[in-house]
DNA sequence: ATCCCGAGGG
DNA sequence: CCCTCTGGAT
């Protein structure tokens, strides 16, 4: 994609979405990394579902311990992979209180540490919770960027390298919930809706039907 | 490359 | 039935 399309491209995002937002719920940053943890391969609406009452009750690393294994794969069952996401949340709450005072660390090495946290995760964790100008690609960012032609690449990393080369300076903090937004709601995996798209003629993905469903 | 693994939509 | 959902560890 050409530089001038990437600028009206993310201009076009922002101006519809001036203040984006994670739509995880969550009380405090410890509950933020949770919900984050817990959102692999799942829905955040999923997520919600469950974590409302969680959280209610538990807000805090050592909360988490005392609640225990089992009690917290009771309230986590609905969501998929709650087996190793359970021992993950135990675990890396431990470790939140054993080597960083309870608090969840503002850095992104020390959060890819803990137990259950990859790049994508701490990448969102850096995002939301301290403004950082970082990439987390996820399934969504990986197809729009692919499908798009903003930010291609065969892994997750390369995506990511390329969407902060690409991505001018005062779209960079919002850049990751403009895309998720944009592929969660409009450019989906299955079934695109490109009729409705703002930024479908800087697209480089034409669909063979580019007209809505005739009932819709 | 493979496993983990439930809910929701088509 | 099938695919997808803000992946990570081995």
């Amino acid at each position: 994609m050409r530089k001038a399309d990437v600028v009206e491209f993310y201009r076009r995002l922002a101006e519809a979405n001036p203040h984006p937002e994670t739509e995880l719920e969550s009380v405090n940053d410890y509950t933020l990394l949770v919900a984050v943890v817990l959102s692999a391969q799942a829905t955040d609406a999923g997520v919600n579902k469950a974590t409302r009452a969680l959280f209610a009750e538990v807000d805090t690393p050592q909360k988490m311990v005392a609640l225990g294994l089992e009690e917290l794969k009771r309230h986590i069952r609905t969501i998929g992979l709650f087996n190793t996401k359970a021992k993950n949340v135990i675990a890396l709450s431990q470790a939140l209180i054993d080597h960083h005072g309870g608090h969840v660390p503002a850095d992104r090495d020390a959060l890819e540490k803990l137990p259950g946290v990859g790049r994508k995760t701490a990448n969102v964790v850096m995002n939301v919770a301290f403004s950082a100008e970082t990439f987390a690609v996820d399934t969504h960012i990986f197809r729009i960027g692919n499908r798009t032609g903003l930010a291609k690449g065969r892994t997750v990393l390369a995506v990511e390298k390329r969407l902060d080369a690409v991505t001018p300076a005062p779209f960079r903090v919002h850049a990751h919930h403009w895309l998720i937004l944009h592929g969660r709601y409009v450019c989906k995996a299955r079934k695109p809706e490109c009729w409705r798209c703002i930024v479908a003629d800087l697209c480089a993905f034409k669909p063979k039907t580019p007209l809505p469903p005739a009932k819709a």
